[in-house]
DNA sequence: CTCGCGTACGCGAAT
């Protein structure tokens, strides 16, 4: 039995006298069904009332077994016994999140802010914690130990150790496990799962533990504790876990008990919770014995009541609620002693710059009244980002299988062809596909399940072949391969919070006084030539190597924005500047390699995964794994690094320093993504079009949704140039997107350009098109109509056009179709497998000699697709010689803009 | 991932 809504009232807790003497409640009124039932009067008893203190009006809760009792003709239910409280179980609080809430609410916000550090304990942590799982799955400890090492080399060696001593260190920690899991205890019979990947509907929780036996967690810690009992976060962390197990146990027993055909009682979740957590202390074996050395057993048990199991249940819940309206914590709202913080400087100092009421009190001055309203506004946002990955978990449980099946996140109804376990101990699980299209690709982490990933069985694995007959996966436990889900990461959410933090906390005053205002960006005169056949790409050049802040470079569509980026890189390198190239982008950061390449420099290294870099440019690939000293020197030597700007927010890349940043793509970065690039260097320089679409983000919070580089050009014109030549449009094709988006200064670069015409294209015979497709921009009105986000009748239209083409000798390769929206690629997908067909939105890069575009709506111009004008001017500036609008020239012209667009085409 | 202090602890209930 549940009961879930939405808050309308909470009282005031109070004490009152039952026959047993004292208690303590609180009343909370809530309205089922998201607000719109009758409201409904919930009574929370003892340390439930708690809840009372964070719970507002608003907030959504959920109850479950609570005790129902009728009083005066009305059902009454409160909350004892069995019954938990859920705030918010929308919100996902990871358990690493509700560990660190119990040493102190504050450390949970720091962790938050500043998480990208690389410190030798967390390396070594990481480490022991590969080297675990690898014994677990009966591995040898010495061949487990080079190669998580190894694997290990690059932060190693940004850390000054040698592999030596780091496999010495992890040795004593091995030894200590071995031992352990040779003990008697343990016999054949032992279930061990590691790593197991926890996902919690009913808690709003998730986590992964670092194993499980016979059903119970199992964590391990690198540090020692000599004392009798575990320490107290510890356990609260195991104890989520176990809170976890227990309601997949309770789901499979349930389950079982329908199969049995007995409605029989089942277990509550917290009754079917496993009651013995494990935590297996590995320094404790290196301690040496003395009189005072206590207790050196590494491994200890301790018992999980409900009474602690609820407690965790509570402090999940005050995460939740303090999340809610995106509050601070202060450190008052638990009992933590600062006296004896580890973190005390850095609570004290975040709070002394940004003003915050902390338990730790301040320390420094406050940053600017408008650099502590910047940080809030993006902290907010970034924040609301978050939970718009959090949706995305819970559509791993809300939508049903069919609506999984078309959502690009899933690929559904795999069957199961095989399983071989690999030498390392790992499993590679094969299936065959159902030809389905997702965002997986190869190399891509994600959830493998035996068909749902909440309750099934589940596990994180890497996907090594996506082709349409087999599927491959590897993960460190077997199971019947039906089912992979893209795993929602928050790893972006946490560095864009990281890059905000170091670029307004820890840059000095100096560097911050351009970005908020305070100083004009100032250049030197440089009259050195780079690109003699081009005055803006050359003046876009000189004002990169005279900037001594930032340059803006504005590249519109055709305008060799790439070749201009690299002879800019070039011409800094010849200085003896140290260049990182970035981009929001994997494709860009290859692209722009590609550009210096091709004008003869080379001396690049090349940071990012192996699935994200381009084949051709694995040549310059950092190897993270293998010798320290050689992985770090090759990265910290190198005269230009490229990444993206997320790989630049990771712990590798935060150890590096830079003259400057050149980023492009730039208007399609948030501010934060730009800062993880631009915080790593003195000075900077942005590539982009502010014209084309804007960042990509999940919440619809528009403070992301604006780029640092337009923000910058519409304060410091005079900063930045526009690049006006282009190399790619006919005259007839670019004269709009110019006079509408550029002002009317974007001109063909040369005469040959302007005149271009399909039939150059060789074997292309113009007299063979139909009289209506002659001119370079035409308009079709194929009089269909809008079902949802397709138009059939439109895609026919579509095909007609590009069969024209096809038949008056353009090859398919040179033909691409472009519509608003997914469903409508997927129509015109069907109707033209050999064409590139795709959304603007992943258009956007890229040109092609022939461009169709179908706009799908009929009647009126409806949703956020279209509002965005410069979505157009992305879908018009992809064709070279010739572009043709199919849509309803009617509902086109209620629109200003695409009714000017229309009188243009046709 | 480390280091430090404190933290939970049965059942049932009033108007």
């Amino acid at each position: 039995m549940q009961l879930r809504g939405v808050v309308v009232d909470v009282e005031a807790p109070k004490t009152v006298n039952t026959q047993y003497g004292e208690s303590e409640l609180c009343e909370v009124t809530v309205r089922p069904d998201r607000g719109a039932g009758e409201p409904t009067t919930v009574t929370l008893w003892g340390k439930w009332t708690e809840t009372a203190d964070y719970l507002d009006p608003g907030m959504e809760l959920a109850v479950y077994d609570p005790d129902e009792r009728e009083y005066q003709g009305e059902t009454q239910y409160s909350v004892g016994g069995d019954s938990t409280v859920v705030v918010e179980p929308d919100f996902l609080v990871d358990v690493t999140d509700v560990r660190a809430w119990v040493q102190c609410p504050r450390m949970y916000y720091l962790r938050k802010l500043d998480g990208a550090e690389l410190a030798y304990p967390l390396v070594k942590g990481t480490v022991v914690h590969e080297v675990f799982g690898d014994l677990l799955r009966g591995r040898d400890v010495e061949t487990a130990i080079d190669e998580q090492v190894e694997q290990a080399g690059l932060d190693i060696g940004l850390l000054g150790r040698t592999a030596d001593e780091v496999a010495g260190d992890v040795r004593d920690h091995a030894k200590a496990i071995e031992g352990w899991l040779n003990q008697g205890t343990l016999t054949e019979s032992d279930q061990w799962r590691s790593e197991m990947t926890l996902i919690s509907e009913r808690y709003g929780m998730k986590g992964r533990a670092d194993a499980v036996r016979r059903g119970m967690p199992v964590e391990l810690k690198t540090g020692k504790n000599t004392k009798r009992e575990p320490r107290f976060q510890d356990k609260i962390q195991a104890t989520a876990y176990a809170l976890m197990l227990g309601e997949r146990e309770a789901n499979s027993l349930s389950a079982g008990a329908v199969m049995a055909g007995d409605g029989g009682a089942t277990q509550t979740p917290i009754d079917a919770a496993p009651d013995t957590g494990t935590l297996l202390y590995t320094k404790n074996a290196a301690v040496e014995r003395t009189e005072e050395s206590g207790d050196l057993s590494p491994a200890k048990e301790f018992s999980i009541g409900s009474g602690l199991l609820k407690y965790v249940v509570r402090t999940r819940n005050a995460i939740a609620a303090m999340e809610h309206d995106t509050g601070v914590p202060t450190g008052y709202e638990a009992n933590a002693k600062c006296e004896y913080c580890f973190e005390q400087d850095t609570c004290m100092a975040v709070s002394g710059r940004l003003d915050q009421e902390s338990k730790a009190g301040q320390v420094g001055v406050a940053i600017p009244d408008e650099e502590r309203e910047y940080f809030e506004r993006f902290y907010r946002a970034i924040e609301a980002e978050r939970r718009a990955v959090h949706r995305e978990y819970a559509k791993l449980w809300e939508q049903t299988p069919e609506e999984r099946a078309d959502d690009d996140r899933a690929l559904v109804n795999l069957e199961p062809i095989g399983r071989t376990e690999l030498d390392d101990g790992q499993w590679e699980l094969r299936a065959e596909g159902t030809g389905a299209v997702s965002k997986i690709r190869e190399g891509d982490y994600v959830m493998a399940s035996d068909g749902d990933p909440v309750t099934g069985d589940a596990e994180l694995g890497r996907v090594r072949r996506l082709s349409e007959g087999e599927i491959v996966v590897t993960t460190d436990e077997p199971l019947d391969l039906r089912r992979l889900d893209v795993y929602p990461s928050e790893i972006t959410t946490d560095r864009l919070q990281n890059a905000l933090h170091d670029a307004l906390l820890t840059q000095p005053p100096e560097r911050k006084d351009v970005l908020f205002g305070r100083r004009e960006p100032a250049f030197t005169e440089v009259s050195e030539t780079f690109i003699d056949n081009n005055e803006s790409q050359n003046e876009a050049c000189r004002l990169a190597v005279g900037a001594e802040d930032f340059a803006l470079v504005h590249g519109p569509p055709g305008t060799g924005k790439t070749y201009t980026l690299a002879r800019m890189v070039r011409a800094l390198v010849a200085r003896g500047d140290r260049v990182l190239l970035s981009a929001f982008t994997n494709r860009a950061v290859d692209n722009a390699i590609e550009a210096l390449e091709d004008q003869g420099y080379t001396d690049i290294v090349r940071v990012g995964t192996e699935s994200g870099v381009r084949e051709d440019m694995q040549k310059y690939r950092l190897e993270q794994s293998g010798d320290p000293d050689a992985c770090a020197g090759t990265l910290g030597t190198a005269q230009v690094v490229a990444a993206t700007t997320a790989t630049c927010g990771g712990t590798a890349m935060q150890s590096q320093s830079f003259d400057v940043a050149v980023v492009d793509e730039a208007g399609q970065l948030t501010e934060p993504g730009t800062l993880a690039a631009t915080t790593l260097s003195d000075r900077f320089v942005l590539v982009g079009d502010h014209q084309q679409l804007p960042p990509v983000v999940q919440s619809d919070d528009e403070t992301l949704t604006r780029s640092l580089f337009e923000r910058l050009i519409d304060a410091h014109p005079d900063a930045g140039v526009m690049l006006d030549r282009q190399y790619r449009m006919a005259q007839r094709i670019q004269a709009f997107a110019s006079r509408e988006f550029y002002d009317g200064q974007l001109r063909p670069a040369t005469g040959a350009v302007a005149a271009q015409r399909i039939d150059d294209l060789g074997g292309v015979s113009m007299g063979e098109l139909p009289e209506h497709l002659r001119d370079g921009v035409s308009f079709v009105d194929p009089d269909g109509s809008q079902t949802g986000n397709t138009n059939p009748a439109e895609a026919d239209a579509v095909a007609e056009v590009v069969g024209a083409y096809r038949e008056a000798g353009v090859p398919a390769d040179d033909i691409g179709v472009i519509a608003p929206f997914r469903a409508q690629v997927a129509e015109l997908n069907r109707r033209l497998p050999d064409v590139a067909v795709d959304t603007v939105d992943r258009f956007q890069g890229s040109s092609k000699e022939v461009i169709v575009v179908s706009f799908v709506a009929t009647g009126a111009l409806e949703g956020p697709i279209f509002e965005d004008y410069r979505r157009i001017n992305v879908a018009l500036t992809r064709a070279k010689k010739a572009l043709v609008l199919v849509g309803d020239a009617d509902a086109l012209g209620t629109d200003p803009v695409y009714g000017r667009m229309v009188e243009w085409a046709r």
